[in-house]
DNA sequence: TATTTTTACCTAAATCATTAGGTGAGCTTG
DNA sequence: CAAGCTCACCTAATGATTTAGGTAAAAATA
């Protein structure tokens, strides 16, 4: 306890807001060209289209996605996760500590009796699959 | 669902890594100064004193902390808490998904059979809290 | 075939993040 | 009181992020 305050978190390589941004439009549409991400991202044209060429060329640099040619047009496909995203979260602001996460969530949204009945189907469920693997 | 895929959280003001480091510093100790964040942050001087000031100074300025003055020295307060962080984080990833959080947290941990048990309890309280609540 | 559109690729500028040196004012202690 | 320390404040350098313009080649279209 209370140790390695420094250099914890910082050396992995974090997405910043606009990489998100990409990111999420990639989960959503799953493998996808620059006008694909770009119309979903923007239909009204926030940003240019090189712009977010430029920036998933970066990502591909930096290994959050990658790409496969097919024609003339690349393909970029994403290559960091939600799961990772939580992860990494977690242990930035929670130094690992699940049941915190769980509580600041809890507090911090406020999910009606009904959500929290489903949350705690989805916890159940995990632990009894835990325990069955556990006993074999 | 399916809109606003841009500037949903880049607005926001979200600390970067190491204004990070400096809050969980002053989530752990409460108001400190600058010396104090320093000698618990770094005490090895990984950073200067200078560097950690400026970074204060800087985040007092996005409101991240808050400061008084305490005879010569200044005391900051962080402004920044653990939950505005996780709500932002869930509004930023899982576009305010509580269930698939959970879901991501349990499948990214991997937790064993007691911190499930854990975790549903805390679950498991919140809703009687809930539901006590309702009926008043 | 000439024009337009789409694309990867290159370049660059503005802003923000990160780090730290220097200065002078106020305390401390010999 | 003088030498040294601590502090707020100012300044700056380096690097990352964010944005987008230009170019040339390929593809579509007129």
């Amino acid at each position: 306890m209370g140790t390695d305050l420094l250099e914890s978190t910082m050396d992995e390589t974090t997405p910043s807001g606009r990489e998100m941004d990409i990111l999420k439009v990639l989960w959503e549409l799953g493998p996808a060209s620059v006008r694909d991400v770009c119309r979903r991202m923007c239909p009204n044209h926030e940003l240019a289209f090189n712009t977010v060429q430029t920036l998933l060329r970066i990502m591909d640099d930096k290994g959050l996605v990658s790409h496969k040619r097919q024609g003339r047009t690349f393909i970029y496909t994403p290559r960091y996760s939600r799961d990772r995203a939580t992860s990494s979260f977690l242990a930035r602001v929670f130094d690992g500590a699940v049941d915190q996460l769980v509580l600041s969530m809890i507090s911090t949204v406020d999910p009606g009796s009904n959500e929290l009945k489903q949350i705690e189907k989805i916890v159940a469920d995990a632990r009894r699959r835990k325990q069955r693997e556990n006993e074999s």
